[in-house]
RNA sequence: GCGGGCGUCGCCAAGUGGUUAAGGCAGCGGCUUGUGGCGCCGCUAUUCGGGGGUUCGAAUCCCCUCGCUCGCCCCA
């Protein structure tokens, strides 16, 4: 291997897949201005601050996960590590905040410092959405429909809605309280992981991989019994929403989104077709975070779909084809060489996908190519066609006998070939 | 940051101490100055990720290093 390699986790998106990609992204499109969401585009490069106010600080995202470095004018820089924080910052920036509630999403590079694994790069995409102004029941089921309804109406399946109360910041604040005193009480029976992040970050012990720990969780108090009434009822009412919605979903109380920022709804969408990162889709309420940044109260809701998951669940689940050529145009000889960039453009102008030999290699080679090209249709033009002011269609798919004797043309006559082409196609 | 697996041609690979490193795909040329997935013939790695060591002899054994990959952590 020589060394001018991509970066570790920086991965160049070849040929063979940008297809899904298309395929995806221009779903998403059609998908979006169904749900009336309307496009918004941010910088990937935004103060470190941003991220670290907006994420939190304990967070291992802000933690561990973020390229940062300092500009030439020794400002603290970060590649965006997801996209929230900077759309929050965008509408704040531009006054989009003060004029009604918004209706947003984006796609675009997210950037992690992590160690690759299947589903996870450092350089990663999210398709995300992003509700502003709306505290509804309502609003939170639609943003989760709206998740469910893209993944279900790409042709997805075996995917699963977990779902989850966070409760208000003051129902988090004591939770953790009681769950912290109940854990220093027991600290000998957690491993290690656990024990450090009783300092750190103690809900997310409630994600513990460790069995030994997980047993002991069983009898933990639990965030549910924490939520105030209020937020107790919030709840229910979800579920009973995505009930009529005929949406299926799956409570888990042990789901604690990793950002600081949510509260109240938490959801994910997971795969059995991942790997170990079988979420493909996550989101939730965070009520708090505009006001963080400087804003006034807001209410948000959104989720982010990581692209490069959503992709391998297309591959795996789903059978795209690359495009292909409507006609491979075969030539040998200067002139014909001409002639054929010459035809290419009308038969283009008039919306035909052209491919031009440009080898000038033995016919048998060329029409070799022109079988793997994929095209429906081979043109040949040489010094018999040149001569004779013609060229020779052959049509590669109906391989039968009689198109050894297809019809010739004068140049003079494209369109007639286009009107012929247009029939047959 | 921590574990496991793996690096032989553009791609997929056989080869586990002994003379010139299989094979397949793709590519190029020919059989066939101009007609189709096939067939046949020929060409394409002084070298096995890189560096050092052991040995008469290393792709094969040892050490170091780089990279890929899967998992942990965490998340999309």
């Amino acid at each position: 291997m020589n060394n001018l390699q991509s970066l570790r986790g920086m991965v160049d998106l070849l040929p063979a897949q940008t297809m899904s990609w298309q395929f995806i992204e221009s779903f998403a499109r059609k998908h979006f201005r169904k749900a009336s969401l309307e496009e918004i585009r941010t910088p990937i490069l935004e103060s470190t601050e941003l991220f670290a106010r907006g994420i939190g600080e304990g967070t291992d995202v802000v933690g561990k996960e973020m390229y940062t470095f300092l500009d030439r004018g020794d400002r603290s820089c970060t590649l965006r590590p997801e996209g929230t924080a900077s759309v929050v910052r965008s509408i704040l920036q531009s006054g989009l905040i003060n004029q009604g509630p918004q209706r947003l999403w984006y796609n675009g590079p997210m950037f992690r410092y992590e160690r690759p694994q299947a589903g996870r790069q450092r350089q990663f995409h999210q398709l995300g959405i992003e509700l502003f102004g709306f505290d509804s029941v309502q609003s939170d089921v639609e943003v989760i429909a709206i998740g469910w309804d893209f993944l279900k109406g790409l042709g997805l399946k075996d995917l699963t809605l977990e779902l989850n109360s966070l409760g208000t910041n003051e129902d988090r604040k004591n939770f953790r309280t009681r769950f912290v005193s109940w854990l220093e009480d027991r600290i000998a029976f957690l491993d290690k992981d656990s024990q450090d992040r009783l300092t750190t970050n103690p809900l997310r012990i409630l994600d513990t991989k460790n069995e030994e720990t997980k047993k002991l969780l069983l009898d933990a108090p639990c965030l549910q019994n924490s939520l105030c009434t209020k937020s107790r009822e919030r709840f229910e009412d979800i579920q009973a929403t995505l009930k009529f919605l005929e949406i299926p979903f799956k409570i888990n109380n042990e789901l604690v989104r990793g950002l600081d920022y949510y509260s109240h709804t938490a959801f994910e969408i997971t795969s059995d077709n991942l790997g170990s990162q079988a979420t493909v889709c996550g989101g939730g309420r965070y009520d708090g975070l505009v006001s963080e940044l400087g804003g006034p109260e807001t209410p948000a809701i959104g989720w982010a779909i990581g692209m490069e998951r959503l992709i391998l669940l297309i591959e795996k689940e789903l059978n795209l084809v690359n495009s292909t050529p409507d006609i491979y145009l075969i030539n040998k000889g200067n002139q014909a060489g001409e002639y054929a960039l010459f035809l290419s453009r009308a038969l283009r102008q008039s919306d035909i996908s052209v491919e031009i030999d440009h080898t000038d290699s033995a016919f048998s080679k060329q029409f070799k190519r022109a079988y793997r090209s994929g095209a429906n249709w081979a043109i040949v033009l040489g010094d018999n066609e040149i001569v004779e002011q013609r060229f020779t269609l052959k049509s590669i798919k109906e391989k039968s006998d009689s198109n050894s004797k297809s019809p010739l043309f004068l140049f003079s006559q494209i369109e007639k070939l286009i009107t012929y082409l247009n029939e047959r196609t």
